[in-house]
DNA sequence: CTTTTTCCGTAACAAATGTTACACTCAGAG
DNA sequence: CTCTGAGTGTAACATTTGTTACGGAAAAAG
């Protein structure tokens, strides 16, 4: 269970920039933490249940799919290790996943209990403040998710994401994390092309400007 | 400018619950805090512009208003004192506001500067759960309305705006804060009523089922 | 090579929401 | 009282997106 070189890893992490190595792993040792892993699809947390932990990405991708109550779903975000999961769920009052995360691929991930976080928290500086950097981008990069929803239109939007994803080489797969149905991002994306907005490339469909 | 009733105040704030209140109230002083009166439809603070302060709402109520490029624009929030502003802004790596703050009446409101902040986060342990939990709950509140908007229906947000701010008694001023055009919201709530799901009182739509 | 699977483009239609326009009610100002 | 403005209901039409269906292309499997 334990990996051997968890103290090495713990530095590449955000979370850890600048803290003192000695006494997180001191205090990161002294809880027991499990680390675990994960095969491609499996359900790392599930939406509507209680969150206790976070978990630290150490190795793998993973993606957070948002369901509603008659089956509509899309993904709000795919994260790459290292990083942290559920970050700013767990000291929430309600403290209940939002959304499920599943494994993009196979995953390792360390699991930290809300009590030896916030030891974490109390004891160092610069982890807390890292901390709060990670949670308060997290509310910046939902603030964005709504106006994108609220307010743009789906040809906005893809202009959106081939900024931050990169070309769309595969359109069902876009279509999903867009949240739209795959002939509809299909017909945009014809529209798109044909108003020389966008350009269709070997990688995909790209920004005609490009 | 100062006002003498500031101390008395602080122990209102959910973030200063539990805290120390000498040792709080010995930072805030040395931190020259600007005590401000906003009136009515007053900008607080600037969708797109640098946030370096965190606004604590003393009295009054103000909300959080998202426009895009074309001049769309909806409401994400209200708030009412006791209350922090940009709690989840200050922290980010971008520091931007990506909303406009307005007094919905008159408001005064105690601004701290980010290093005052840290500060008192750094000391007192309880105002630093405080903090982690709104900041947390900001999150939640966020992902409940991308949920909202990529997700639901507009009668169900309908359902949902009835929960949390009760009868709807002013159908355009509901309409804009759904974001949705007047004739909209207004066909579908005379659906709704028709269905049986909505009624109508001297207080506005409420649920049937009530 | 054939077969199967996956992805894509597209068309026809449906559903949801936006836009514009107009008439009605009601409360407050004058 | 009359007038005005805010809020409302509603209709007709436009736009956007969803749904379903079908055929083709290309890759993967056999």
């Amino acid at each position: 269970m334990e990996e051997p070189d968890n103290s090495i890893d713990i530095l590449n992490f955000p979370l850890f920039r600048g803290c003192d190595k000695e006494s997180v792993n001191r205090i990161l040792e002294e809880s027991y933490p499990r680390y675990s892993s994960y095969r491609k699809d499996d359900i790392i947390a599930m939406q509507g249940y209680g969150c206790r932990s976070v978990f630290l990405l150490c190795k793998g991708s993973a993606y957070a799919r948002m369901v509603n109550e008659e089956g509509k779903e899309f993904i709000l975000d795919t994260l790459s290790a290292p990083d942290v999961l559920a970050s700013a769920f767990i000291f929430s009052t309600a403290k209940i996943f939002p959304v499920t995360i599943l494994a993009a691929g196979d995953c390792e991930i360390l699991t930290i209990g809300r009590e030896s976080l916030t030891k974490l928290l109390h004891t160092d500086k610069a982890i807390l403040d890292n901390y709060l950097t990670i949670v308060s981008d997290h509310s910046m990069f939902l603030s964005r998710k709504i106006n994108e929803f609220a307010l743009q239109t789906l040809s906005s939007r893809v202009l959106s994401f081939i900024e931050n994803d990169g070309p769309i080489s595969n359109l069902s797969q876009a279509a999903f994390i867009l949240g739209v149905a795959r002939p509809s991002l299909s017909r945009t994306v014809s529209q798109m092309v044909s108003q020389g907005v966008l350009r269709k490339t070997e990688a995909g469909y790209v920004l005609a400007a490009e």
